[in-house]
DNA sequence: AATTAATGTGTTATAATTACATATCTGTAA
DNA sequence: TTACAGATATGTAATTATAACACATTAATT
């Protein structure tokens, strides 16, 4: 919600002028996308002097007519644009001293979008897609929010087809295995993981290879449509010692 | 927080006549305890109105000067006397509706004791244990965060050894596996069990023996120190198809 | 002394995981 | 057109983990 305070100082004065009922909700979205091999993180720059030169995560206060999945959910469309995406709370934050305007709790979601089919508006505003290997500092608590966040995302894609929010419409197993790949941070056995994937009936194969690779085609898949969106799937995986 | 706003209703007139900021923040502890074989949660008779007869977890609202999980703190030595528990925080829920005087998002934690160690101020409130399965309908939301952290524990369980903090120092191979079974809800093999718990290598041989016990007395062991407390394990069990 | 009820222990069959190599296909560059 | 580079596609064997299962022993109770 970091630089929605921002916009709103009269409503921050009003906060810090009361004496109990002080605190300020926001909610704070780590928005994972992938794209060239790598996960990244739309950031955007924060615009406090304490933080000057520092990026931040998107989010805004929560309104009193809107829940906190909405308000995440406004504020994607309203920064970026983004419309039905794969959303997913993971913690609320509070430390009494995280934000420097005064007292706000935060809860953060995480959201995982295709980079390539959704057209962000990015332009207009200070948004940029980070690789997560290179960002260092960020704003506020930003950064312990993005570890959690990623946590979360690493440990959800061993367990559910939530990945699949990550990755275009049709897609190879190469590039499955790439995004597994860059989200856990280890290296997998090509033929192993397709074994589990195959096991795992998640795909539909559609008769189509890969075009325009610079090598040869593969295959491409969907996932089937019953797997779409959030789903509880009853057994993991294990790779590596990883259950995946 | 819900029977903390009953006791603070000056507040909660304050809350909804602000036009902005009127969003109050709470947390609410699903406080699990182990006993006669059976999981049970800690609940205080609803003094609202609306639910009336109808039970509800412990809960308050946030002060200014704390973060979540002291507010967490204060409540339960508040209102039970305990000091030095589990804790771990769940989820935040904030649904519009979701309080019948007002705005007001909670956050759940849960918390794990050991019954019997732990000695309850339960009297002069309107505290009782419940037994999991006896519990059908709670006021407000909290048969959904009852259910919701009960899931979250369930998980726990399976990846961590979190479940100690339901028990005695020294317990028995078979109350180990008996607590397992009521936070599950299966039968598990006695010799797979024990097989597992020692690959685990989780636990001290101290070299006693059960006592007062209508039948042959069994070993005894205690946690390792190391686990006490909470703890991340780098591989999970499997039993019966669970990750345990 | 007999009975009851729980402890303590090991093997076997099945399933899952890991490590690993070769033939094939396509695009690109000579 | 040919050779090369780089990726696809695929299966087996060794190891490890899991699930199912039975019997002798111990202590308390009658």
């Amino acid at each position: 919600m970091e630089n929605g305070l921002q916009l709103k100082t009269a409503e921050i004065e009003k906060i810090s002028h009361l004496d109990y009922f002080n605190i300020a909700i926001s909610v704070d979205c780590v928005i994972f996308g992938y794209d060239q091999k790598e996960l990244k993180v739309l950031l955007i720059k924060s615009d406090l002097s304490e933080f000057a030169g520092l990026y931040s995560l998107l989010g805004d206060l929560i309104r009193t007519q809107e829940n906190l999945k909405e308000a995440s959910y406004r504020i994607l469309k309203e920064r970026t644009g983004l419309e039905d995406v794969y959303l997913e709370q993971v913690h609320a934050f509070s430390a009494v001293d995280r934000h420097p305007s005064g007292r706000v709790i935060t809860i953060a979601y995480y959201s995982l979008i295709d980079i390539n089919h959704h057209k962000l508006k990015l332009s207009h505003n200070e948004l940029h897609w980070h690789a997560i290997g290179d960002i260092k500092k960020l704003a506020f608590d930003h950064r312990l929010i993005l570890d959690t966040c990623l946590e979360r995302l690493r440990q959800q894609v061993l367990e559910n087809p939530v990945i699949f929010n990550l990755l275009p419409e049709k897609f190879s197993l190469r590039q499955l295995q790439e995004l597994y790949q860059a989200i856990l941070g280890v290296k997998l056995d090509r033929r192993n993981f397709r074994k589990k994937i195959s096991v795992k009936d998640w795909l539909v194969d559609i008769d189509e290879m890969e075009e325009n690779v610079p090598h040869r085609p593969g295959k491409v898949y969907k996932l089937k449509p019953e797997f779409r969106k959030k789903n509880r799937i009853s057994k993991s995986l294990v790779i590596n010692g990883m259950t995946l």
